[in-house]
DNA sequence: GACTCTTGTGTGAACGGTCACATTCAGCGC
DNA sequence: GCGCTGAATGTGACCGTTCACACAAGAGTC
């Protein structure tokens, strides 16, 4: 019985070079891809390599300057579904194309300074994705410095003057439809449980929404703010229908604060859809399921994320192979909306 | 002819040595602690760290033998709310210790083979922490090789020969409690519907379940086997009402199946908690607000991963700290479970 | 046949830390 | 004075890779 003593120690590229009968920097030359190698050559290489189990030594790579293939994103919280939708998008993309992911997560509550990111969240070197929907991702993208390579998945695309480093769903967009979509079963007005926003402005989604009143018209009721959570959906709800009894339509700024919406409602003795429609935002997995199934709208964090993480490559490569595009929001009507207005009054 | 010029220069070791007017082992010392320097050469050094911001070169440092506080996690889908749990412990238990934290997704449909594992997924040397709660994980566990640095959350204890490598909640006991709270408010019996395991034997949750009914002399159904979504646990729970029609309590895997189980009475037009009692597993943000309130068992994850972590940095270094032991199991009473049986036939 | 050019390959010096060991110098007993 | 001790600091090799460059052999040109 042969025990594995390489455990302790991994083959390196000289042990190949001298399996293979050649100098370590041919092995380097055949590692590289396709540098002027004769093909015998390259072929008893590849073959050291197996046979021995060689895997190149990243520390000593990173050291010796060449560009390592590794990233770091920051997101908030991993268990919100856009952000960890959009990770998985990154992580694949990223391992397809040989990087390895390293993650920090950020403290949403605990403001966030310079030095504790860069001395702790992001190595030196290190390029970088943001997941930036939230405020604490946004201020961690502001920070970072001019230096550090980086991209990020946003919630408003910088107005006047864009950003190539950012990448974003058309969140107003889709707020608008959706918007539309009540206003068209008969709804007079449609309220706003808005997300926070990510920046100092109006959320995307909050300004989408506007558009559509503001093109049927209709003057447009007060937004109310809530945070990420079905809780918070549910007490700021609470408030939105004690404040507006009348209130017959409401747009949620994603599938949790609907969620929290929809319990507020039921307590509140109005009935889905027939006395106050819902739609939230995302379809998150659980959308199709609840009581009733949420009108909602379909966001592809995972194509923005792979985008995103596109974006990276070619920034550091700019020979990196294009990116599919992601797909387009789509409204998807369940059972939270019905028609409304005045002839349900 | 091409200059290769680093975007910016860091400042290495050797520069702080000059600056300070030391040797650069002094500045070594100085940076890994507890070495015999004089107090005032001491604070020349950090001094002279602080006023070049010089940090660490990671890479370097790993090349030159010393063990370097980085380690991956293995995990399936993170929107999974115990994956994402877990990780959120796992990577705030490392941080605050000074790890880095690297993310590698597991394909739960692909099969995954030992030598794509020790390509792409884990880095030579790097530890591991594998978040085994699916067969992926569970798979991924067994492939490691048994030189690499890891600790697991894993579904189940192993039986007769506990790995001290292994964390675990109670899951079993935790079912068991929930199973007696149905049986207590009066249901002939419970029928569950249950995760897929994460080894050849049954589910923990289900072995809870049943011991709970053999407790109370009564015959188990045949548990009826969903996934993890809410969609998988509509599919199964109409297959389960379908062919049980007299089904009055419900056990469920996590509260996704559990969301998918309510939407399947509902449709079948069983009235929960009325005529049908559903309990879930994990305690989500969403399960307070579900219709009706979901009860269900809290477990604490992110406690978990926080134990998990530090299983692993005493695994590295015996001087490293103990940990807080995580939270009990907790049922949590809420709207989808009632009085049952008999006498409401 | 001496000269380029091209192609394939080898050589040795970085990279920025840590390690093992060497050195200096003060305090001590005799 | 002498050697001995131990604390504080310095010296140089080494980790595994890439880079810049040198070199060897064959092909094409005059």
């Amino acid at each position: 019985m042969t025990v594995h003593m390489r455990s302790v120690q991994e083959p390196t590229i000289r042990d190949v070079a001298r399996t293979a009968g050649v100098s370590h920097q041919t092995v380097s030359r055949v590692i590289n891809g396709n540098e002027r190698v004769a093909e015998a050559t390259r072929r008893r290489v590849q073959a050291a390599i197996g046979e021995l189990g060689y895997r190149p030594n990243r520390a000593a790579r990173e050291l010796a300057g060449k560009a390592v293939r590794s990233l770091t994103v920051l997101t908030s919280d991993t268990s919100l579904y856009g952000n960890a939708a959009a990770l998985r998008g990154i992580e694949e993309a990223a391992r397809t194309a040989g990087f390895a992911v390293s993650i920090s997560v950020l403290d949403r509550h605990a403001a966030l300074d310079a030095e504790e990111l860069r001395a702790r969240l992001v190595r030196p070197g290190e390029p970088v994705i943001v997941i930036a929907f939230d405020a604490a991702g946004a201020r961690a993208l502001e920070l970072l410095p001019p230096d550090v390579p980086v991209t990020a998945l946003v919630e408003r695309p910088p107005g006047d003057d864009p950003d190539p480093r950012h990448v974003w769903l058309d969140d107003r967009l889709a707020a608008t439809r959706a918007t539309r979509h009540l206003l068209g079963l008969g709804h007079p007005t449609v309220h706003c449980l808005a997300l926070p926003s990510s920046t100092a402005h109006t959320a995307q989604r909050t300004e989408g929404w506007l558009d559509a009143l503001r093109e049927a018209g209709v003057d447009a009721p007060a937004p109310v703010e809530g945070g990420w959570t079905p809780r918070s959906g549910y007490l700021a709800a609470r408030g939105l229908l004690e404040h507006h009894p009348d209130t017959t339509a409401v747009l949620c700024g994603n599938d949790d604060l609907a969620l929290g919406m929809l319990r507020a409602a039921r307590e509140a003795g109005r009935r889905v859809p027939d006395e106050l429609s819902v739609v939230g935002f995302d379809d998150t997995p659980a959308s199709a399921y609840l009581a009733p199934a949420l009108t909602t709208v379909r966001l592809d964090f995972e194509g923005l994320g792979r985008t995103c993480f596109g974006l990276l490559h070619r920034l550091l490569d700019p020979s990196a192979p294009g990116q599919e595009p992601c797909a387009e929001p789509e409204l998807i009507v369940r059972e939270s909306s019905g028609p409304g207005g005045r002839g349900n009054g």
